[in-house]
RNA sequence: GGGCGUAUAGCUCAGCGGUAGAGCACUCGGCUUACAACCGAGCGGUCGCAGGUUCGAUCCCUGCUGCGCCCACCA
């Protein structure tokens, strides 16, 4: 066996007999780990660093061929802006924080959190999670947390090196780490200390599944059967009203019976005449004989519905809207399980609504609606039969079942959604990035244009970063929310549930006059927003910080600028003034065969590790490189196997340029006065075409169009493989004297160079390997290439008759290829006579390059006649005599 | 309802104010000493529809249609 070569010693000279892709990702990312081929160097200034705000990938959640996708593409960037000589800043982070987690914990083990129950530091599970979740405590549950996202990094991690992403593995966060806590923690101090974030009781938006809050940005809308029900509220009085329905009744229709408890005023627009005889007057619900007033806003719709609707506590944001502006009573029925509570609201009065609310209280809202629709059909409130329909209705996007609204005390940052000054502050801001592609920053402004209230960031949940307050309590033992005690900043992180503030005793928790810890925790947002102060060491490394904040480049896929982008933004305005990078490079997402978003139900998902053994990881690049910045991509094995053949041809025609010959090997050939070995005019405008190309690939990657590079870096190749290279082979192989080899296995060689280090951001592992059978160093940290390095100026003059001879060339070796096969002969067969017929003016460049064209197609003996071509194509005369004809 | 993107060969996609491109697939030919997991040649398109601007439109403008996505107060 041949000892692999090392990147750091001399030039090997080893080239395999058989050159192959297998085992190189092993190989080579042993080697760059071991060298430190990626490592930060933290003595550079912000000016030479290029530093990346690295998605942290959710590692409770699947490995997926998306994540491929994405990263892949900034690990391009990363690669070019490393190689044109910028220290990059790549770490890496894991998002192992909040509720992704906590439910695999849940399922993994078969557990459930109750914060009731005291810690066991001797927890033993069964092996097997039973059908009954077993409860532990709060702390026992996050080890567990702990546990399994350390499993679940390693599996990322494994991915991300086989991948070949170049990130230093030394800096990698996690968000629920001590550090992230800490930041985490920190901003939101200084958000409250300048009033950015604040407390107040308001109705919210809450899953009752997982009993907790959520935010605008986790809704998403669903469609959801209902059915539109007809119920009668009834006048007072006998009105004599004419507009009134005859027996003086008032219809509304509703897709939530359930909440007809919960009425606290019918709603129609001030401009509806069916209703302005009712404004001002009051109306009894059914069944629940409650006094509801009449009353006109202009958010209510005319031909929607009855055009009157029943406005609830809480049953939409509309109802949220009326009820404050129109100051409306508060009757909440639902409570934080999602039933109907126990007691009465006010206002309930009377006995037979009583008796009615005591059947629903204590039951879902579904089997409330039933049971609501019920009393109605016998009290004869219900007219005709629900009709069913479908319609949109607000789901967190992790949970099952409809949000419901819930008045409850909670933890908000102002993000402008109530405040237009503020809204008006962030679209500035979003004017301040390069967005990539650029129509993506249409996606920012309607989101922060779309706002319709502040961030609320707590949450009633478990696993993530505790919001930093404790609060005193009085002699009742309330909590006294207007005053909170505030931890100092040296403290950070701290959990107020065991954490005891400055001048009371851990035995004060709880009683009258001690404390309380806020028990919530913060959005996973809420801490994800802060990534590049996390990663830069905000706080507590300031001198790295200053070395890469602001950021260059923040990727991330287009479904999350609402979440992650936005809020981040809005951090980094409040914190530092400025945005958090210069670039925002947005992914696309991947998509099935059949153009549906990947999901693992439909059992279409590949497991991208099998991906990567079976196909190479230069294969999978290719095919994510190959999709244009913010695309949706389908999911293509085909796209894959063609990288995985450009690898392939990038060893084999590496292996045959350097297996040429060793004598003239030069050391160095970034030493121009190689150059001067390229005599052959037709050598020569092969370099200006590849300069020309390199030109294209670096004005690309300066614009952030990684797939662009790659394409102009292919077109290249393959034209020199198929055209240049057998165009030149026996040349190279010397039948034509010394100085025209020369010319051309140093042409050979100047392009393979450059070749290799502009495929080096897309096809890591192949480019490496070739790099290492000649060159020092790797090929990651070489210099991008350059025109000058290919001739520059001196390729430049003499462009135009060049190019000129190159594409004659071309055109004359396809058409003696077209003769070959139209006379189905094979390409090596000799011909004994060729006549190649050309116009005055290009009758010089035919003769120029004859001599390699002459070989190239194994000709014996050619002619050229100066005529235009007769007409047709070439015309296959036989074996011994063959007539190109050219249209020149 | 508002917005963004998109529509080009059987498939996946580039392109561009001036004679339509690539890869895959398909057909034919070739084991040519870098590569048969390879090479060569070929077949294949009213550039979604309708108008407009222009000497000239696949490209620019307007409208329409299909598809995808984002957003929107779900009575």
């Amino acid at each position: 066996m041949t000892q692999p070569p090392q990147p750091t010693s001399e030039p090997s000279r080893y080239l395999p007999d058989k050159p192959s892709l297998e085992g190189l990702e092993a190989k080579w990312s042993g080697v760059w780990a071991e060298q430190g081929v990626y490592s930060f160097d933290r003595t550079k200034t912000r000016e030479q660093v290029y530093s990346i705000d690295t998605p942290p990938p959710t590692v409770s959640g699947s490995l997926h061929v998306g994540h491929v996708f994405s990263y892949t593409h900034t690990d391009a960037i990363a690669r070019f802006q490393r190689m044109r000589g910028k220290e990059v800043f790549y770490p890496m982070g894991w998002d192992d924080n909040g509720l992704a987690t906590e439910r695999r914990v849940q399922n993994y083990y078969g557990v459930r959190c109750d914060p009731s129950l005291p810690y066991d530091p001797d927890l033993v599970l069964p092996e097997q999670p039973g059908k009954q979740q077993i409860s532990i405590s709060r702390r026992n549950f996050t080890q567990l947390c702990d546990q399994l996202t350390k499993l679940d990094e390693q599996a990322f991690e494994e991915l991300w090196l086989r991948l070949g992403l170049s990130v230093d593995w030394s800096m990698t966060y996690a968000t629920v780490g001590a550090r992230s806590r800490a930041v985490s923690q920190r901003a939101f101090l200084r958000n409250y200390q300048r009033g950015h974030a604040y407390m107040a009781e308001a109705p919210t938006l809450w899953d009752v599944t997982f009993r907790t809050a959520v935010a605008q940005a986790e809704l998403e809308d669903r469609d959801h059967p209902g059915a539109w029900h007809r119920i009668a509220f009834h006048c007072a009085g006998d009105s004599a009203h004419s507009n009134s329905a005859p027996d003086n009744r008032v219809y509304i229709e509703t897709t939530r019976p359930e909440l007809l408890p919960a009425c606290v005023a019918l709603v129609a627009h001030p401009s509806d005449e069916r209703y302005t005889h009712l404004f001002g007057t009051t109306v009894r619900s059914p069944l629940f004989d409650v006094e509801i007033p009449v009353v006109a806003h202009r958010a209510a719709e005319i031909d929607r519905g009855a055009g009157i609707a029943m406005c609830c506590t809480f049953g939409d944001l509309t109802d949220v809207q009326w009820w404050r502006e129109l100051d409306l009573s508060t009757r909440a029925v639902v409570g934080w399980d999602g039933r109907v509570v126990a007691e009465p609201p006010t206002g309930l009065s009377s006995t037979a609504g009583r008796e009615a609310y005591a059947q629903l209280a204590g039951l879902t809202m579904h089997s409330a609606r039933q049971k609501v629709v019920e009393l109605l059909s016998a009290s004869g409130d219900l007219e005709g039969e629900p009709r069913p329909i479908t319609r949109p209705v607000k789901f967190y996007e992790k949970g099952e079942k409809p949000l419901e609204i819930v008045t409850t005390r909670q933890w908000y940052i102002r993000n402008g959604g109530r405040d237009d000054e503020l809204r008006a502050q962030l679209l500035k801001r979003g004017t301040e990035l390069s967005w990539h592609p650029d129509y993506m920053k249409v996606r920012y402004d309607n989101w922060v244009e779309g706002l319709n209230g502040d961030w609320l960031i707590s949450r009633q949940r478990f696993f993530g970063v505790p919001i930093p307050m404790w609060y005193p309590l009085n002699a009742d033992a309330e909590p006294d929310y207007a005053n909170p005690i505030v931890p100092h900043e040296a403290l950070l992180p701290m959990d107020p549930s065991s954490d005891t503030p400055p001048g009371y005793d851990p035995t004060d928790r709880g009683k009258p006059g001690g404390f309380a810890g806020d028990p919530d925790i913060m959005d996973t947002w809420a801490t994800s927003s802060l990534t590049p102060q996390i990663a830069g060491g905000w706080g507590s490394d300031e001198d790295l910080f200053a070395r890469v904040f602001p950021m260059d480049l923040r990727p991330q896929a287009h479904e999350i600028i609402r979440t992650w982008l936005f809020s981040t933004l809005l951090r980094s305005h409040y914190e530092h003034d400025q945005v958090p990078w210069q670039h925002a490079g947005i992914s696309g997402w991947i998509l099935d065969p059949d153009r549906k978003k990947m999901s693992k139900s439909k059992g279409n998902v590949v497991t991208p590790m099998a991906l990567l053994e079976e196909l190479g990881s230069d294969a999978v690049r290719y095919w994510a490189a190959s999709a244009r910045p913010g695309t949706d991509t389908a999911f293509d094995t085909g796209q894959m196997k063609v990288g995985r053949r450009l690898a392939v041809k990038l060893l084999n025609a590496s292996k045959f340029v350097l297996g040429l010959g060793e004598a003239d090997a030069p050391a160095n050939l970034a030493d121009v006065t190689e150059l001067s070995k390229v005599t052959e005019p037709l050598d020569n405008a092969m370099l200006g075409d590849l300069a020309r190309a390199v030109d294209a690939a670096t004005i690309a990657f300066e614009a952030y169009d990684y797939s662009r590079a790659l394409e102009r870096a292919e077109q290249f190749f393959w034209f020199f493989c198929d055209n240049y290279v057998e165009l030149v082979k026996t040349r190279a192989y010397g039948e034509h004297g010394d100085a025209a080899a020369a010319s051309a296995r140093t042409a050979l060689r100047l392009a393979l160079r450059a070749q290799l280090r502009l495929f080096a951001p897309f096809l890591p592992f192949a480019t490496e390997e070739v790099w290492s059978w000649w060159q020092r160093g790797s090929v990651h940290r070489s210099s991008w290439p350059t025109a000058d390095e290919l001739g520059g100026q001196r390729v430049t003059s003499q462009v135009a008759l060049e190019s000129g001879l190159l594409g004659t060339a071309t055109t004359l070796i396809g058409a003696i290829r077209k003769a070959k096969s139209d006379a189905k002969l094979s390409m090596r067969t000799e011909v004994d006579r060729a006549t190649i017929y050309a116009t005055v003016d290009s009758l010089p460049h035919v003769q120029a390059v004859l001599g390699d064209v002459a070989a190239a197609g194994r000709l014996r003996h050619t002619e050229t006649v100066c005529r235009p071509a007769p007409d047709g194509h070439s015309v296959p005369v036989g074996r011994d005599e063959l007539s190109v004809e050219l249209s020149l």
